[in-house]
DNA sequence: GAGCATTTGTTTGTGTACAAACGGAACTCT
DNA sequence: AGAGTTCCGTTTGTACACAAACAAATGCTC
């Protein structure tokens, strides 16, 4: 915990910007070192805004259903029914968000929610006829809302972007 | 509207899969087509996971701060005082999102918020002293978290996935 | 300089997100 | 069979996220 003294920051109220001090001559002291943090270039920062700008597109293109009550759907269409836990974790939300999402379905008659005979604890998630068609109609709209976020990238970039992200999930 | 007919779905409850037909030999229905949608693929599920994988580490490595509080006081340092609005923008965070973040901050007594002088519609908002202190220390773990997140990736891979995303934001 | 559009901040309402704590059911292991 | 553990769903509380509607201040234009 020696190495960097305090940070020290340069910047005023006019278009200073911090940076890593890259003087040529001048010999500079250890802790005068500078942290250049801009947040344009952080991961995180970029991926909320890669991600708001697909839930702009993702509303664009289908405006009656939220992306997770769609990936709530789609997963049921894929797996057949699931206990409400077991889709929670299949879309990646958690019990508490899971159980919102499928309450505003079944309000709307897309799903169905019936105790599971052979454990009591479980509740079994499944898709309505009314449901299953308005998935199925969706597919293809939600195939083109995937293809749309991608569309800056090249269909080589895509698939390259595809798999790095996927490993920082 | 012709081309494809109501979708076929050929899933049942137990671990059967959509999947384009791909038979060599029989002549396949136009309307017989089968949409393969697995939510898994898909850029909006994969940034989303993304996210929360990063929201994760983030949380790990500050406790005290939420990421958008910390980008808040981030761009503060960055740019000095701005109008609540133009504070917005800098962060992606549209006027009722960030009203509420710095009204969270403000009673933390990182941030102060006085009127404008010359324009009585604007709200400036200024780092306090412990508020700039605060954020100067965490900009190293703030880093860091961002090393992390991209952790799976090599040097090279990370710098091509960050030029990838910025044009998908 | 009066009228109109824009900008700034606020409020309300809906929908995620997740931590934490809870009661009840099921499982495990002795 | 009983104890401890794990799993299921629920509830509460906090924090985004954004649409929509609003009032006040400003700027722009004729």
């Amino acid at each position: 915990m020696r190495s960097r003294g305090p940070v020290k920051w340069k910047n005023r109220n006019d278009s200073a910007r911090l940076r890593v001090t890259g003087d040529k001559g001048t010999a500079v002291p250890d802790d005068q070192e500078t942290i250049d943090y801009r947040l344009d270039a952080q991961v995180g920062f970029l991926l909320r805004k890669a991600n708001q700008r697909h839930l702009a597109i993702f509303a664009a293109g289908i405006d009656n259903l939220t992306p997770l009550q769609f990936a709530s759907l789609a997963k049921l269409l894929e797996e057949g029914p699931l206990s409400q836990n077991a889709l929670g974790r299949a879309t990646a939300m958690d019990a508490a968000t899971i159980k919102g999402v499928i309450g505003r379905l079944r309000d709307r008659g897309l799903v169905t929610t019936l105790p599971d005979a052979g454990d009591r604890r479980r509740l079994t998630v499944a898709l309505t006829a009314s449901g299953r068609s308005l998935v199925s109609a969706l597919t293809q709209t939600a195939s083109k809302i995937s293809a749309d976020t991608l569309g800056p990238l090249t269909p080589d970039e895509q698939q390259l972007f595809l798999r790095l992200l996927q490993r920082l999930t």
